[in-house]
DNA sequence: ATAAAGTATATAGTAACTATATTGTCAACA
DNA sequence: TGTTGACAATATAGTTACTATATACTTTAT
């Protein structure tokens, strides 16, 4: 009682600039408790704060101004549990949806950091994988780069409406057939990884098996060299090809801006001859 | 390759309106890969649809279309790392925040609703209540409006800087002193609910014990009449008092356009004479 | 041939501020 | 008492990322 603020006090308490209470006295949202005859100076109740409080509450549940005017005339428990809940739903499908976007990048980036790792890409690597669930979708007839497109398009799609919970990756097949008959850019099912097994039509297994693993740098169409040579050196080796090819997008268009940058990496199964 | 898309097309395919897309294309943002000479209209590729995906992502985790541009024309491994890191910590923040309010939402919604089904307000009732932390501010002398909404100012931005876990409801205390001399409005402490017991200065203890609990219906300031009736009852019942009152904010500014309309609860620690 | 649907440009509007320019007021110090 | 610097006031324009509207031209379908 008898403690008024001025405009820039006001602001400081609460942190926010003086332009924005100014602009909030324009909007009918916030007027100061008084103003005075003389000078025309804004000033503010104690008890201002805690609507200033209210308003800041409000707004970072995200109701928009003009709404919170109306809501603050005409505010009441039935009317607040009612709003309050509508918007407890909406920010909880914002932080889900914020939540996915965090391990859609976290993913992007242990990717990004393994590469940084490699000593040398244009080596093929035998190695024992593990066991991984896939979630997938077939491509379309021909299997071409816009057909591709759309299956992943389908892909996240579906994974969001099964509320499933996978990584973000891209990755597609090439059947084992394709690879034999050097079709390489045939891709007949595209992919992203789950964190575990679930159960949907939609889900795969890439099985635990020996697989030889190498990269391709450049363009997705220029990579029928790279199968050939790999292919040509993994049958030197004296293995032979028992499955279809795994390939996944390492750096895409997110993290590159000329499609040379581009890096691709395939898991081919293999067992010794 | 051959496959394009106008407009309105490639609007559809991601959910976006044409307007959006031919303002991408007048900030130089996403420009069309052709234009048709006679009629001036704009023809999308299919690879553009991983640009339009890149954008999106960029855009959810609060990238503005300034820098974005920016990013888009020189990204690369090294720069697409730092950035993306950057924006993980943002966002992770951000969720914090949003978890936070929510916690408060979710406090207020379960106060709100165990008002409605109270059948007496006027009622004084007696019962057990279990112990609780409590995370406390002390009030600066005077202990008026003022320095107690100074205090719990300081209260939350405190809990804020030690990254308490409380459910930001706001109480305050009247000491047993200030009860007996009939001083009902000196709060000397304000405080807030803790999750668990925590290891910090500013924390202290609800005990265990019988309560006398009622409540006050109206603006804070004539709450003294309230408690003269309620401890009149209360000695006329056969209790003595042993402890400081805790009051609690059921319904305030956040909930009520109308100082009538607010809602206090008082817990009194008592014990039978 | 005509109508519906889609395209183009240009301009104005939106939310929630933020910045800038100009002028007026107050409190303190010399 | 005068002056300086911090603060106050108003008015206007700018910001971001769109969205809406108006008007005119093109393409597609019947």
């Amino acid at each position: 009682m008898g403690r008024y603020f001025t405009v820039g006090e006001f602001a400081k308490l609460h942190d926010l600039s003086k332009q924005t209470l100014i602009f909030y006295d324009k909007i009918d949202l916030l007027k100061p408790a008084y103003i005075d005859e003389n000078n025309g100076y804004r000033y503010y109740s104690a008890s201002q704060l805690e609507v200033l409080d209210t308003i800041f509450m409000l707004k970072e549940i995200g109701v928009p101004l003009s709404e919170m005017k109306e809501y603050l005339e005409n505010r009441g428990n039935d009317r607040a549990i009612r709003v309050l809940k509508e918007k407890k739903i909406q920010l909880e499908n914002k932080i889900k949806q914020q939540v996915r976007i965090k391990e859609r990048l976290e993913a992007k980036l242990v990717q990004l950091e393994e590469v940084e790792t490699l000593d040398n890409i244009d080596e093929i690597k035998y190695e024992i994988r593990k066991k991984r669930y896939l979630y997938y979708e077939d491509v379309k007839e021909p299997c071409d780069a816009f057909n591709v497109d759309l299956a992943i398009k389908e892909m996240f799609k579906n994974a969001g409406a099964e509320k499933i919970s996978h990584n973000y990756q891209i990755g597609t097949i090439v059947s084992q057939e394709n690879l034999k008959s050097g079709n390489f850019l045939n891709q007949y099912k595209c992919y992203t990884i789950l964190d575990k097994k679930i159960k949907s039509k939609k889900c795969m297994e890439f099985e635990e098996n020996l697989y030889a693993t190498f990269f391709h740098k450049g363009p997705y169409n220029l990579a029928g060299e790279t199968y050939k040579k790999a292919l040509a050196k993994i049958y030197k080796d004296g293995y032979e090809i028992i499955g279809d090819s795994y390939e996944e997008c390492i750096i895409d268009n997110l993290t590159a801006s000329h499609e040379a940058d581009y890096l691709t990496k395939f898991s081919i199964p293999i067992k010794k001859m």
